[in-house]
RNA sequence: GCCCCCAUCGUCUAGCCAGGUCCAGGACAUCGGCCUUUCAAGCCGGUAACACGGGUUCGAAUCCCGUUGGGGGUACCA
């Protein structure tokens, strides 16, 4: 086989979507598998829809997911010259017509078509019309397409489909203002870039047969076609905004590692054997496209949190650092802080996104008193136990180095010497040092604050004096 | 309406192509337990599915047909 060459296509008429960057990265992947070719393809030919910050969108997803096009971006709206040309040698051949029926004729045809129940076809009025009504008279260029006979798509991932030639209209090639439509384009360029394997979401398999006749009338081979199940949400219908989210830049928002997203997505739809988790390299290694479901998948976010809970723990502490720092700055706390680096350890083991990574931080940050939570402070900041954490700050005070090891000997001499348990001053300091009933471990978050701030903290307590109010 | 696609635990899936090794395996979630200074993490265990009906066969989750359900398409959108 030669090297494939495939092709990611989006219009730039949204978001990039999760479905789409699916689709992306089963291309990449194959191509990658089989040492083959990664094109991007622009396709920008409704100037209607399509806008600048949408193609941004697009390459700044790709590029933050690691999937650069080995060729591209090419923009189909910079290659009208070509699907001119083509169209040109189609009207000459007479494998394109043109049509002067107006959108109002049509329209009416298909009401009636509705009307009485039937199926609407064009009805090739202008199919034997070598001119129009008049010399200047505007025309659409349809192709002409086989009215009878079959289509069989031989399809990598749904199988043998047949289709009947009867339900297919003469497509249009080009409108009225000469501009060419989405399936001509995309027959042209699939032909100019020599794509040997299609890979895109099944919402196209009806599109194939029409191109497919397009293919054969611009003497091409066509090429192998692999038709991806959709992605859906949690009520079984096509993922969108309304899920939650859809767009592949909001998950890097909402602090998703780009490795969770990839393993994920390759694996919503595909599969080897049990493995859950993959790294980019395993993908490039072991995808193709015979493992492919066939059926639509759910979007399970929950299971995108786990993947992603795992994959922070894997990172080494700086490497996750690296990835949360702009987390961490809109937490207003300085990444470069030394405390930063001595806190991610703590807090990595907690964290499912980069922004709950973040938020744990917050409460090592030395911003004034602590803020105790109402009911944790009263119920474990008691007279016994507040006159304990004196007493308790008084024996940390001189530990050197106040690192873990050392305040957790500390610690334990001291609850040791009062002939105490864990259990009594553990929640009561917990509270104190950080306001709440949940933290890291208590020695590790004294050791992240520092002497200064634990012991500035532990007398705090000793200081409160009840509820506010 | 018509055309096309799809159908295993709540969810992602293994098994299906080359029928028996499957009273259906893994993972997320959920429930219970262990660990434990809290919360996580980790470990152990439980609940939970072959959509339905017909065939074919000694034998069907696996092959065939139908039904139902879901999705997609039906543009001078992509």
């Amino acid at each position: 086989m030669t090297a494939p060459r495939v092709r990611f296509a989006p219009s730039p008429t949204g978001d990039l979507h999760v479905g789409s960057v699916r689709a992306a990265l089963y291309n990449w992947l194959y191509a990658r598998r089989h040492g083959g070719t990664f094109i991007l393809r622009i396709e920008d030919t409704d100037r209607e829809r399509s806008t600048d910050a949408s193609t941004r969108a697009i390459l700044e997803g790709m590029r933050w997911l690691g999937m650069e096009p080995d060729e591209g971006p090419f923009f189909q709206s910079a290659r009208t010259e070509l699907y001119t040309r083509r169209l040109d040698e189609l009207l000459a051949s007479g494998g394109a017509y043109r049509c002067w029926c107006t959108k109002e004729e049509l329209d009416a045809k298909r009401a009636e078509a509705e009307r009485e129940k039937r199926l609407y076809r064009y009805d090739g009025t202008c199919r034997g019309r070598s001119h129009g009504p008049s010399p200047d008279a505007p025309f659409v260029v349809r192709a002409r397409l086989p009215q009878d006979g079959e289509v069989v798509i031989d399809d990598v991932v749904k199988g043998r489909v047949v289709l009947q030639n009867a339900q297919f209209d003469d497509l249009v090639l080009a409108r009225q203002d000469g501009s060419p439509v989405y399936n001509f384009t995309v027959v042209v360029d699939d032909i100019d870039m020599r794509i040997t394997h299609v890979i895109r979401g099944d919402d196209h398999l009806n599109n194939t047969p029409k191109q497919v006749h397009l293919f054969r009338l611009l003497g091409a081979a066509t090429p192998v076609f692999a038709h991806l199940p959709m992605v859906h949400g949690p009520d079984g219908k096509k993922l969108s905004k309304r899920h939650g989210a859809a767009s592949i830049l909001a998950f890097r928002d909402m602090g998703y590692l780009p490795e969770t997203m990839l393993s994920f997505l390759a694996r919503l739809g595909w599969s080897h054997g049990d493995q859950e988790e993959f790294s980019v390299e395993e993908l490039q290694r072991l995808f193709d496209l015979d493992a492919v479901q066939a059926g639509a998948g759910v979007f399970d976010h929950t299971k995108l949190e786990w993947l992603n809970g795992r994959r922070i723990r894997e990172l080494a502490p700086d490497a996750l650092l690296a990835h949360a720092r702009p987390f961490v700055a809109a937490e207003h706390i300085d990444p470069d802080a030394a405390w930063v680096a001595r806190a991610i350890p703590a807090v990595q083991p907690r964290a499912r996104t980069l922004v709950e990574l973040a938020q744990g931080l917050t409460m090592f940050a030395d911003r004034g008193p602590v803020a105790y939570e109402p009911a944790a402070a009263e119920k474990f900041l008691t007279p016994d136990a507040r006159a304990l954490l004196g007493e308790l700050a008084d024996a940390l005070a001189p530990v050197e180095p106040f690192d873990a090891a050392h305040v957790e000997a500390a610690f334990d001499a001291f609850l040791e010497t009062r002939a105490l348990k864990m259990k009594h001053v553990g929640q009561p300091c917990r509270v104190a040092l950080v306001g709440g009933t949940v933290s890291p471990s208590l020695y590790d978050v004294m050791s992240i604050l520092g002497r200064d701030v634990t012991l500035a903290r532990l007398r705090a307590a000793v200081a409160w004096t009840g509820p506010a109010s």
